[in-house]
RNA sequence: GCUGAUGUAGUGUAGUGGCCAAUCAUGCCGGCCUUUCACGCCGGCGACUCGGAUUCGAAUUCCGACAUCAGCACCA
């Protein structure tokens, strides 16, 4: 067959070269060992909690070595495209301290255009780029054309699945039929092609797949490891019947255009490996390093692991926006489950950003590891605990503004007051550990605003009325807000004249000598003032409050007795 | 079904033939400290999927089984 006819009649308006794409793409000049990594999403509207951990890793990879990451755009399925969506994208993973270098960026009348000389970044800009190289492939009679409707691959697959239960069987020539069955596609002739072009018929393009499944290409995968990977021998689509290209095709000539070192994407690509191998050798390109990163899973109701879904809590990046994880959070949490070496690194470098710290392939699991929301939460208390009150404040108060408006309101009225809330156990070797993320500040410092302030915990029957406000007539009598000691001191007088201990040893010793202790007679306190069992230091919180305030809320409290 | 990947305490992991009756963190339990809580400190609980093989010796190598995940589209 005169396949450079072939070509002729399938791309007769594609006239430029290979070589003359190449020279628009030339070598990228960077330093010695440098990596070219990219991100390449297609826009479908939300970013996955797996999209940051995969980031993390190009921008991690190419940043440390004096490489480029860039963003590219994988907008070939335009039934699945989501207006607005890349720039959300780059949006998000700005928030987590992601930058790129180059590739699609959102230009300042919020439409995304390119930043960097690789372009176009936008993979339906790439079309003619696309046909070029397919052009070549017919011509060198390493893909066709492939006419077959809908219908007809169904019964071909048909063909296949009884042939595979013969198989089974152990029928004899089952294993021809099969062959033969999906292998039809490739026998047309010249004239079938032209009757078919002349018609107006779509067709799509198909590679000539020359390889042996029985025979295994050893492949080594950066976090796999070394596989051996079969031969594909699939007549898989390059080019669609509306002349996009599929996701291998476009793989292939974008990162080997764009000069990408490593391919850094989710272990469900693994499988296509082999169709991608025999891509770039028909193409003549040189096969980029892979890594297949091990995905982020979570429990179903069987208690089986699976890919952690759209729908889960957590998956989507709006989640820790909405709940108000501080971004820095969700990226030490990443970095621990990326890294199995970061925890230690942060222990002993408490203070450092954690771009510092050195991200290693060979650190990187093979395995799913199941998303832990405790652990989330552990690393977030720690990372918020060494922030600033101010820096509390900020964040907070930017959260509160989305999502809780009368609260932000609160915080704003007073600066001041909100900060010298928010900075109470903060600063020193043992900083509180209060708060994981903003959505639950309201419920531990609430009480300082007189709006939101509400009795919800209940002093225990076991002690008498009676007692309770009679420590609290004292204590309102004898308020000395002079300094700690002096406060603590009149508690304990008053545990004295009510027959509590004043001396927590003694009351250890012999509880039973005792109505109670100077403990008790603080949490008759503490209820009254912030109206729960648990709070910071007392004398703290009341004199944020204030005299007046306080006296007031233990008045009320004691009347509601 | 076929193909591939993965399998160390509840969770995330260290570990690449003897240093492993298995490391660290988190979690849970108990204690100390603290007027409460939180923090911190101390102590405890808890694991090499199973079966063969190689070896003086295996969590580590090989084979098999099992389990889990993924892929098998004109989706990425």
């Amino acid at each position: 067959m005169d396949y450079s006819h072939l070509a002729g009649l399938l791309f007769p308006d594609v006239t430029a070269t290979p070589e003359q794409i190449e020279a628009k793409y030339p070598a990228r000049q960077l330093p010695e060992g440098a990596k070219v990594t990219r991100f390449a999403p297609s826009p479908t509207g939300f970013v996955h909690l797996g999209g940051v951990y995969q980031t993390m890793v190009g921008e991690r990879l190419a940043h440390q070595s004096g490489g480029v990451f860039y963003l590219r755009i994988e907008d070939t399925d335009s039934k699945r495209e989501i207006p607005g969506a890349a720039e959300n994208l780059i949006n998000t993973l700005s928030r987590y301290g992601i930058k790129f270098d180059e590739g699609a960026t959102v230009g300042e009348d919020g439409q995304v255009t390119d930043n960097g000389i690789y372009g176009p970044y936008k993979q339906s800009l790439r079309g003619d780029i696309y046909h070029v190289y397919a052009k070549k492939l017919v011509a060198e009679g390493k893909a066709y054309p492939c006419f077959t409707t809908d219908e007809e691959l169904k019964a071909l697959e048909a063909i296949d699945k009884k042939a595979e239960v013969k198989s089974r069987e152990w029928t004899e020539n089952t294993e021809a039929e099969q062959k033969t069955a999906m292998r039809r596609l490739r026998e047309f002739t010249m004239e079938d092609v032209e009757r078919n072009i002349a018609a107006g018929n779509k067709f799509v393009l198909r590679i000539l797949a020359d390889g042996d499944p029985e025979k295994k290409t050893p492949f080594n995968d950066l976090i796999k490891g070394k596989l051996e990977i079969p031969e594909n021998d699939e007549d898989f689509v390059l080019l669609k019947s509306d002349g996009i290209p599929t996701y291998h095709f476009a793989h292939a000539i974008d990162d080997h255009l764009m000069h990408t070192t490593h391919v850094i994407r989710g272990e469900e690509w693994l499988p296509s490996v082999a169709k991608h191998i025999m891509l770039f050798r028909y193409l003549g390109f040189k096969l980029p390093k892979y890594l297949h990163t091990a995905q982020i899973m979570q429990l179903d109701e069987n208690g089986n692991k699976k890919k952690l879904s759209k729908r889960d809590l957590g998956a989507n990046m709006n989640d820790y926006t909405r709940i108000g994880y501080a971004p820095e959070c969700v990226s030490e949490y990443l970095l621990t489950i990326l890294n199995s070496n970061f925890e230690e690194w942060r222990m002993q470098n408490p203070d450092k950003h954690w771009s510092d710290f050195k991200f290693g392939i060979n650190k990187m699991s093979a395995s799913g590891c199941l998303f832990d929301h405790t652990k989330l939460n552990d690393v977030s208390k720690n990372v918020v605990s060494k922030m600033t009150a101010e820096q509390v404040f900020d964040q907070l108060t930017e959260w509160a503004d989305e999502y809780d408006k009368d609260f932000s309101a609160l915080l704003r009225r007073d600066p001041d007051y909100a900060k010298a809330i928010l900075s109470i156990g903060r600063g020193g070797k043992k900083p509180r550990k209060d708060f994981a993320v903003w959505s639950e500040v309201k419920d531990f410092i609430g009480f300082f605003y007189d709006e939101l302030f509400t009795v919800t915990d209940t002093i225990p029957d076991s002690f008498e009325r009676d007692d309770i406000k009679k420590a609290l007539a004292l204590f309102a009598d004898t308020l000395d807000m002079s300094d700690a000691n002096a406060w603590f001191e009149r508690i304990k007088v008053i545990a004295d004249d009510l027959g509590f201990a004043s001396d927590m040893k003694q009351y250890k010793a012999d509880p039973a000598a005792f109505k109670g202790s100077v403990a008790d007679i603080s949490m008759f306190i503490r209820v009254a003032v912030t109206g729960k069992m648990n709070s910071p230091d007392l004398f703290t919180v009341i004199s944020i409050i204030g005299r007046e305030r306080t006296l007031d809320r233990v008045r009320k409290f004691s009347e509601s007795l």
